[in-house]
DNA sequence: CCAGCTGCTGGAAACGTTTACAAGACACGG
DNA sequence: CCGTGTCTTGTAAACGTTTCCAGCAGCTGG
């Protein structure tokens, strides 16, 4: 027994006293006489057979398997997009690899290229930043891969995008019209896909609203609850007239903030507002829960599965490739307390 | 080319004109001449030439892949389990399967059962209750198996634990010692381990401090920020006098809970304190920031995967099983504003 | 009674590796 | 010059499936 003593379609032949040929075929639902099958049935029920789902995917080609790389498991967003990837890969019978590459550009490209070793089918990237060497990689990919975020024209790869810049100058206009006029912008790296396009947000929300770009207002950190805090207490201690509300670059940031701003004593929303963005799970849970902008993360985690499950059922195509897809996922503003007009202080509840 | 173009060991050995022994010795570094492993070398690289994985499995009966069954990925505790593991487990080479059981028991003893398909070498199980059907699947389980909760004794399964009875216990002798008398307990469903554990806690804590068992303070309910703050409502409208202490069965708990103390203008911790379990990201979310009992998800998302690791590393052991190891993390207080002690005002800080 | 069809079955090849085994090349000491 | 040893190489079998193909039995229609 060089196996684990496990039963295969042998020990089964064997046993009813039929071929493989025949077991394989009953197992798999084909024709067979009365008495072929249930011999078949009754010998693989005793022995307890389960078919090898190693053995399965080398004559098939194919494993059932699908991969998902994104920079941390830890972040609220991710774990969205892995609840809905999952799920959409287990109602259609695929099952999950996860690869966490804690945001390491050479961990991504590891991943794109092990595509090669047939241990899945395909693949959802999301990286933190897109170099050309990535460019290069995806164009070489020995299998069908999604891209979570914003890819460059041209790049020939589904891709899923989410609307950063609508959504930032969304949360913008929303405090403007809340009446507030100093909006101070707490972002993470500049360098980042995410922190540029929010950057842009901002400036064209401000624009749109009339009020002066300054540069005081700004405050480049990167993500993380105590990155907000240090942040909002360095723009409340600002020599200048301080802001009146914050618009951070994701949830973390702005409860970090939100804490800093309540540790100081002042009140939100009446003093001073504070949005997110993401709608993550932290956001309902900070107080007072936090205005976000809802960037998709579940939507986006889904349609990107969907896309590739969609190119899993028609691989190749008879030589004309499928041209690739890249489809956006709106924003969507989430108010709840933290940005309740300066005046209406009764807004301000568990919502 | 039955294969999508993909390079084998085949075209490698055409190519390098020698065997496929040779090219697979070489690209294993094993002994070849000089110019032989040349030759394979600049076949392989010139190819691009990537192992197939499944073939290797196949042959080698190992898949250098783990699978990790909990009930919800949304839920922050597994989220640090998940990345506990995914971290160790890449470390020794190996890939995570993710399984998402939706706390559903069928589907837990699916997961076990499909062991047998060798997709992945070992599991590790995170159920949220133990039936004897689970029982019997463990131990009629076709590879190495870790359960992450309390098993009852004599089941032959390796598995880590958290003493979440000791841990409910020392919130509430906490809470005790920070002055508190009327300590509500705002717990999950009682028919589950962590719901139970965390009663028996409770109430030793209660015993232990002279408190009387008021069953008007304990209020089960399921886990979830919405039932907290319901929960919290309720038993702050109740006829009967205040509590003067929440503590309850996990951060989301807490956090909803805090939540409707503060949309009644009470103040935290001045009027009522709040303390939840698990030690999430949620707990430092929280204003005023929870005091929470770390139950150690991350290091038992660790030992679980070393556990798994080392019977992979051992397996069979010539006949005498290696007998199973269990293992239980500690508890540990983690002391933030929202309990500070009644007198003391300034402590509510961001912590 | 035979040709032709249908339905079922078994043998064997294939998927891409690893590895046991045997055989060849070569050097060396006797 | 031959036996013996070492080093390198190739052939072939195995891992557990699925599936192509051919064969065989049993009918039906002529």
């Amino acid at each position: 027994m060089p196996n684990g003593g496990q039963p295969t379609i042998v020990s089964i032949a064997r046993r009813a006293g039929v071929s493989i040929a025949s077991v394989s075929r009953v197992l798999n639902g084909q024709g067979a006489r009365r008495d072929t099958t249930e011999r078949v049935r009754r010998a693989a029920a005793e022995l307890g057979y389960v078919p090898n789902a190693v053995a399965r995917s080398l004559k098939g080609g194919r494993t059932r398997q699908l991969t998902f790389a994104m920079p941390d498991i830890g972040n609220p967003v991710y774990v969205a997009m892995v609840r809905a990837i999952q799920s959409v890969a287990k109602a259609a019978g695929y099952r999950l690899l996860l690869h966490s590459t804690d945001a390491v550009a050479e961990d991504e490209l590891a991943v794109l290229r092990s595509l090669g070793d047939r241990t899945s089918d395909g693949l959802i990237l999301c990286p933190i930043r897109i170099t050309p060497e990535h460019i290069e990689a995806l164009g070489a990919a020995a299998g069908p891969v999604v891209v979570i975020g914003s890819l460059p024209p041209g790049v020939p790869v589904d891709s899923v995008r989410a609307d950063s810049v609508a959504g930032a100058a969304m949360a913008v206009r929303h405090l403007y019209a809340t009446g507030r006029r100093r909006i101070a912008f707490i972002n993470g790296p500049s360098d980042t896909v995410p922190g540029s396009s929010r950057d842009a947000g901002y400036r064209k929300a401000l624009a749109h609203c009339g009020l002066p770009q300054e540069p005081g207002l700004v405050v480049h950190t990167d993500f993380g609850i105590e990155s907000g805090a240090a942040a909002a207490e360095r723009l409340l201690a600002g020599p200048a007239e301080p802001p009146d509300a914050f618009f951070c670059a994701n949830d973390q940031l702005a409860l970090g903030a939100a804490h800093a701003v309540l540790a100081r004593g002042l009140r939100i929303p009446e003093d001073l507002a504070v949005a997110g963005m993401d709608d993550s799970a932290l956001a309902r849970a900070g107080w007072p829960p936090l205005t976000s902008v809802d960037l998709g993360s579940s939507e986006r985690g889904r349609r990107a599965a969907e896309l590739l499950l969609d190119r899993l059922r028609r691989p190749g195509d008879g030589g004309a490739v499928v041209s690739p897809a890249t489809t956006t996922v709106p924003p969507r503003l989430v108010v709840r307390g933290s940005t309740a007009p300066a005046t209406d202080q009764k807004t301000a509840r568990y919502a």
